[in-house]
DNA sequence: CGCCCAGGGTTCCCTTAAGGAACTCACCCT
DNA sequence: AGGGTGAGTTCCTTAAGGGAACCCTGGGCG
C-alpha cells in the first residue's frame, strides 16, 4: 500500500501523526494508559494482528513514546508511557470528548472522567497557555514561526 | 488491506478514529481550516493520489463534518468545515503542541497561532470544562458511563 | 530430569488499500 | 467548433493489514 511518510512536512501536525498516526496506534495508547501494558493482553483486547502489534509497539518505542521493560527473569516485557508518550494522551482525552459529543448517540458516554482536582464528572476543554481564555480553532490567528520551510535560495 | 472498522467498539476515541484516523484525513481538515477548501488545492498542496482524496472528502462529508457546496454555475465545488468539523479542530491544534514540543528540533515550530483574547504567540491547554484546573492524563479516574458495552443477559 | 506451559514474538500467504498516471465530463470562453 | 479548467473516475502496481501457524526461552512440575 506504501503509504507516504509525513515526516518530511514542515507541519507539527504532519509530524505527530508520523507518530500515532497509523491505524491502531491511538488504541495501543489508550490501552497502555488504562493498565493494559503487555502483548498478550493488547493482542487479546484489541484483537489486532500479532504482526501489526509488534510493529506498532516497535514504532512507538523507537519514537521515545513508550518503554519496553522487563517485569520477569524470563524473557517476558512491558510497555509502559514515557513522559513523552504521557503527554500524548491530551490527544485521546479530546478525541473522547469529541466522540462522546458527536457519536456517542442515546446510550451517552461509554466512559467517564472524573476530576482529581473538583471530584466532578468532566471533560476537557482547550484553553489559552498564556491567559487561560478558551481557545479553539476560530480563536487564532496563523503566523509563520522559526521552523518554516525555506525554500532554496 | 482489509482494514478493522473501529465505529463497533463502545469507545469514543475508537468513534472518532472512525471519522478521522485515516491516513490524509487530519492533514485534508488541517487545509480546509486553513482556506485551501478546493479539490485542486488539496491535491497539489498534500501531493496525495486523487483517489485516495475523493475518498477521504466523501467519507467526511458522510459523517457530517464536512460540506461541499458549489462556487459557480459550472460543476465547481468546495469543502467547509461544518459546526462539528470545526469542533475536530481542537484535536489538530493538540497535535500541533505536542509536535512543537517533542518533534520540531532546533529549528523550531513551524507555525505559531497568535491567540485573538490576549494577543499573545500561545498554545492550548486541556483544562477541565468543571472547575477550569488543569486536566491531564495522571488527573483523572476512568469510570464506566451509561453507554459502555453490554455484555448478553 | 524431561515435559509442558505461557508470554512474546516471527513467518507466511492472501486480500485490499494507497500511489500514480491517464482518462472523462460538464461547463464556460472565445 | 475548439480549448481550458476544475473535479472526479479508471486502471494497474505495490505494499500494508489480517490471520493463522510456527518458534524460542525460561520456569514449574510430576
Amino acid at each position: 500500500m506504501q503509504r507516504t511518510s509525513f515526516s518530511g512536512m514542515a507541519c507539527s501536525i504532519a509530524r505527530t501523526l508520523d507518530v500515532m498516526g497509523e491505524p491502531w496506534t491511538p488504541l495501543i495508547l489508550r490501552d497502555v494508559w488504562v493498565g493494559m501494558t503487555r502483548f498478550e493482553q493488547l493482542q487479546a483486547d484489541l484483537g489486532i494482528s500479532r504482526k501489526v502489534l509488534t510493529e506498532r509497539l516497535n514504532h512507538l518505542v523507537e519514537q521515545g513514546v513508550l518503554e519496553r521493560r522487563p517485569y520477569d527473569q524470563r524473557p517476558r516485557y512491558e510497555y509502559v508511557l514515557t513522559a513523552k508518550g504521557t503527554e500524548l494522551i491530551d490527544l485521546l482525552m479530546v478525541m473522547k470528548a469529541w466522540g462522546d459529543r458527536h457519536l456517542a448517540g442515546e446510550a451517552g458516554p461509554p466512559v467517564l472522567y472524573r476530576h482529581h482536582a473538583c471530584g466532578e464528572i468532566a471533560d476537557v476543554a482547550l484553553r489559552c497557555d498564556h491567559c487561560g481564555e478558551p481557545m479553539r480553532a476560530g480563536d487564532v490567528d496563523l503566523l509563520p514561526g522559526p521552523g518554516v520551510a525555506k525554500t532554496a535560495t
